[in-house]
DNA sequence: ATGAGAATCAACTGAATCCGCACAGAGGAC
DNA sequence: GTCCTCTGTGCGGATTCAGTTGATTCTCAT
């Protein structure tokens, strides 16, 4: 599963303050929790919790949803794949944004280039997906997968700093 | 109306029948959708959806909360660290659950036992975990870093299968 | 300093939503 | 058959949401 948001070229950033931190820390524990109770917590009007709320998901910062343990969903089988790459790293990673089984997808220094997390239904679809889509790919010059066999721990609420 | 289907349109999976596959499906993608949209739109009335997403939660399939840019709140450095580890992997695992720079710890089958994603404030802070904290465990015989260059994707609404 | 313009907040209101509870029907165990 | 559990529905009242307005603050160039 995803850990966090891709880190957007934030413009108009760093315009953070507490007030916006604060609300945040309380949505990641609660996504649902009504804007009027958030903002006695934090010492705001419930529009202005709203307005925020809003202008942070628009700006990118952040995104309320549902985040699904994949087993019970039908999805049996995960994986992190190491990928070396020749060339563009970029373009590759470009070429597997599209992919259904690619949940997660960063690019990364040290001995592998990209760090690509799958999920699947079954073992079957698992290893064709990598046989005949990762590593079917010209660039792409070695793979090393590390099957999933147990989701320790999975946090979104890392707070502010 | 609820059920009453004659067979194989009921398929369950788990304890999920279509109803709540949809319903999750919908959360995905918007975790404040009201419960009478929902239910408007999986054909149940909105204190069933009501109770079946209390029950989704309670049960731990899903969780609704706000997921984050950890660029914006703050956190500069993430990366993925690979670790070898000789003897017991759950021991290590359940230690390992208590430190707030790990946001996802998951065991693997491949030349790692554990993945580990951090999420630091700094470099220093970053070098100062894996050096202190990680590789002082006894059990752990090697460890592999992979900083994160570029975040390109990251998604929760992997539907249902 | 001062004023224009933008940004943000609080207050207000009708409409929509949430929440708890009582009741009904289906299915299983005995 | 009865009893029990589980799940859905309907319906109130309380709460919250969404949109607007006017006031306040902030920025920045004059």
């Amino acid at each position: 599963m995803a850990h966090s948001l891709p880190s957007v070229s934030n413009h108009r950033l760093g315009n953070l303050d507490e007030k916006s931190k604060a609300i945040i820390v309380e949505l990641q524990h609660d996504g649902r929790k009504s804007y009027s109770a958030i903002g006695k917590s934090v010492g705001l009007s419930e529009a202005a919790v709203r307005q925020r709320v809003s202008r942070l998901i628009e700006s990118g910062v952040m995104e309320i949803v549902a985040v699904t343990d994949p087993l019970s969903l039908g999805f049996a089988r995960q994986a992190m794949v190491g990928v070396k790459v020749r060339g563009d790293i970029s373009k590759v990673a470009d070429r597997l944004h599209g992919y259904d089984e690619i949940d997660y997808l960063v690019v990364t220094a040290g001995s592998f280039d990209l760090l690509v997390e799958i999920v699947c239904e079954s073992d079957r679809h698992l290893i064709e997906f990598v046989n005949e889509e990762l590593r079917s790919i010209d660039a792409v010059v070695d793979t090393e997968l590390f099957m999933y066999l147990s989701l320790e721990k999975q946090k979104y609420n890392w707070g502010t700093r």
